[in-house]
DNA sequence: CGCACTGTTGGCGTAGCGCCAAGAACGTGT
DNA sequence: ACACGTTCTTGGCGCTACGCCAACAGTGCG
C-alpha cells in the first residue's frame, strides 16, 4: 500500500530484503491466513499478493505450499511449551497439579487464536509429517508435566496415560475458549481433578493391568 | 475388472444403474480411498477410474469433491453409535461404566481402520461443516453414555465434561490401536477409572464451581 | 413403436501449483 | 567509478485437477 519510497535516485522496481527477513515476512502472512481459513482455501497467489511479492518467491523460500504450511504449524506448536517453571519440592502433589493446570490454562488463554489454530491443524488427513509434529508437541507437554510433578522414574505406560490426558485437556480447553460451554474455573477444576486422579489412582492401576 | 457381460444382444457402451446403487458404489470407492490417503492426494479422476465411471458422474451425484468427502465422513461417524444396549437398573454405577467402556472398545476394535480414519478427518482446517459433523457425533456418544448411565437430569455442564472425556477416550484408543503403547486391558482400566472418577467426584465438583 | 426421462459420457474452461530462466538489486574487488 | 559475481525477485510456461454442461444412450411408459 505504501509508496515504494525511492529515497535514492533510481526508482527500484522491487525491494530486495535479506534472506531471513523476507522469509519471516512471508511466513507471517501465511501464518495469519492459514489460521483464518482452511488449507485448501488459501492459495499461494493470495499469500503472495498480501505479502506484496510474486508467487514464485514462495517456492524459492519454501519449496512447496505444503512445506510452507508445515513450517507454519511448527511455529504454532512450540510457543506454549517454552517456559518451564522450576519444580518446587515443598509443594504437595495436589498443589503441584493445580499449578501445572493454571500455567497450562494461562498459556492457552494468552494466545487463544494460535492455540485453537494449532489444534485444528491436527489430523490433516493421513499426513505422516504433520502427525509427527503434533505427536512431538504432545510429548513435549508430557515431559513438561513429568518434570513439574517430579515423577521419579516415568514408565512408557505413564507417558501414554498422560498423552491421553492431553486429549482431555485439548477438548476441555476448546469447550472453554471456543464453544463457551465451560468457564475457566470449571475447566480448571476438571483438569486438576482429572490429573490428580490419574496420577494417584488410575495410572498405578493401569500399570498393574 | 469383470467383462461388461452383455448378455443381451446389443453391446451396451455403459452399464446403467439405479440412482441409489450407483451412488453407493461411488461412495464406497471414495470411502476406501479417503481412509487410505489424505484428501489432497485423492483425485476425483482416481475415484472415477476405480469405480469404472466417468469423472463427470461424481459431480452429477455429489456436486463437488468436498461434498463427496463430507458424505464419506458422515458415513464414517454414525456406525459405532447405532446399537444402544438397554439400560439395566440392576447394575451399579461402576458396573455400568465398565460395560459402557467395553462396548466402546469393542466397536473401536471391530472397525479399527474406519475408527482411525474418522479421527483423522477431524480438524480438517477450519471447515465449519466438518466441525459440525464431528461435534454432532461426539454429542451422540455423550447422549449415549448418559442414557446408559441413567443420569437423572443431565446439565449442560455435565455434557461438556463428558465431551472432554471423549477427547481422552479418542487419544487413549489411538495409543492402543495405532501407537501400540497401551494394551486393550490397560485402555479399559484407564477409561473406566477415568469415567467413574469424572461422574462420581469431578463432575459434581465442576458443577459447584 | 415413438417418446419423455434420467443416468452417463466426453470435452471445454479455468484455477492453482511446481518449476525455471531471465532480470534486477546489491556487495566486492580493482 | 566500473565491471563482475552473487543472491534475491520476477514473470511466464506447462501441467494437473476440478467444476460445469451439452449431447448421448439406456430405460420404462403410453
Amino acid at each position: 500500500m505504501a509508496s515504494p519510497s525511492p529515497s535514492r535516485s533510481s526508482r527500484a522496481s522491487y525491494q530486495r530484503l535479506p534472506r531471513d527477513e523476507r522469509r519471516d515476512q512471508i511466513l507471517g502472512v501465511a501464518r495469519r491466513m492459514f489460521t483464518e481459513l482452511p488449507y485448501a482455501e488459501v492459495s499461494t497467489a493470495a499469500i503472495a499478493r498480501e505479502a506484496g511479492v510474486q508467487r514464485g518467491l514462495i517456492h524459492y523460500y519454501f519449496g512447496t505450499k505444503r512445506e510452507l504450511f508445515l513450517e507454519v504449524v511448527r511455529g504454532l506448536t512450540v510457543d506454549y511449551s517454552g517456559q518451564a517453571p522450576p519444580p518446587d519440592a515443598r509443594l504437595s502433589t495436589a498443589e503441584t497439579v493445580d499449578l501445572c493446570v493454571r500455567l497450562f490454562l494461562d498459556a492457552a488463554e494468552a494466545n487463544a487464536d494460535t492455540w485453537l489454530a494449532a489444534l485444528d491443524a491436527e489430523g490433516f488427513g493421513q499426513d505422516p509429517e504433520l502427525r509427527r509434529i503434533v505427536n512431538k508437541t504432545r510429548d513435549i507437554t508430557v515431559e513438561h508435566m513429568l518434570t513439574m510433578l517430579r515423577v521419579p522414574d516415568p514408565t512408557d505406560t505413564l507417558r501414554a496415560v498422560l498423552r491421553a490426558y492431553s486429549g482431555l485437556a485439548e477438548v476441555a480447553t476448546r469447550q472453554w475458549l471456543q464453544e463457551k460451554t465451560l468457564g475457566r474455573a470449571q475447566v480448571h477444576t476438571l483438569l486438576a481433578g482429572s490429573l490428580l486422579a490419574l496420577i494417584t489412582d488410575i495410572a498405578p492401576a493401569v500399570e498393574r493391568t
